[in-house]
DNA sequence: CACTTAATGCAATCGTGTTGCAAAATTGAA
DNA sequence: TTCAATTTTGCAACACGATTGCATTAAGTG
């Protein structure tokens, strides 16, 4: 699929710094940060856009994020099934406690929880921690 | 339990400091900010020392650590079962999507996942999202 | 009490996340 | 192709949690 009618299909205008983004997220086995997104892409864009990109891109159900274990923000493209405001990618992490790489895992099937009243449930994700092959 | 003898038995010196600090994650029925902490316990400490006293927490197996949905670090008591540096508490935590509470879920089962070679894993933790009983 | 060791307070810094506003670029239509 | 409407970008600035170094104070021990 081209990636410019991708961002179209999604609403989104194109750009350089979206298409080089985009498909750094498709080429990349790992959700990536803004940081890491930096670094691949040295003088691309400024800061703050790689920020609003990638905002852009969960708001469009193009990306969803992941928190790692430092509380920083990572992205990865989502599922085609994702649109506008509506991920269902309700999939698995791999977290690595050791370098801090997140994993995207497919095929996981997560358990339902029951809730105490009042509580409603949307979207659930399994995070696993552990060690990468690189860390190991 | 006494919560000095607690704090004794995980290696820990008593001050007033983590004694508040201690009950009150006790007394709490979500995971706590430094910051809610903070309101808390106002004029207790400062905020450094609430950062170590919780650090010190985690790294003691008192209490563990969750990031919620922005990013920021809450804590929890842990299971008893849980020691310096071995947290199992594999369980499932409840994030509001609305307010950022994120309260502990016991007796779930977590399923387990197959990881691809190389990959060892440590933990597991279940995020499931939605709104609590006060913001539904 | 005196001594050793750990905990605390203070100041300062780092990094991510975030907003406001003006300038530049994209899009769709004339 | 040109123009106007709208979005995107860059820059500056700020918010705030996380973190460190170092001097001071307090806890545990004999």
């Amino acid at each position: 699929m081209d990636n410019k009618a991708l961002l179209r299909q999604h609403g989104l205008r194109i750009t350089d710094t979206r298409l080089a983004i985009l498909s750094l997220l498709q080429k990349s086995s790992k959700a990536l940060s803004q940081a890491d997104v930096e670094r691949s892409l040295p003088e691309m864009a400024d800061r703050v856009t790689l920020f609003r990109v990638l905002q852009a891109f969960e708001e469009a159900g193009l990306a969803h994020k992941v928190m790692d274990s430092h509380g920083v923000a990572r992205y990865a493209t989502c599922a085609p099934s994702c649109t506008s405001g509506h991920h269902h990618d309700s999939h698995a992490h791999f977290h690595c406690t050791a370098c801090g790489d997140v994993y995207c895992l497919e095929d996981v099937e997560l358990p339902k929880v029951k809730m105490p009243k009042g509580f409603k449930q949307k979207e659930s994700h399994l995070e696993v921690e552990g060690s990468c092959p690189s860390c190991t």
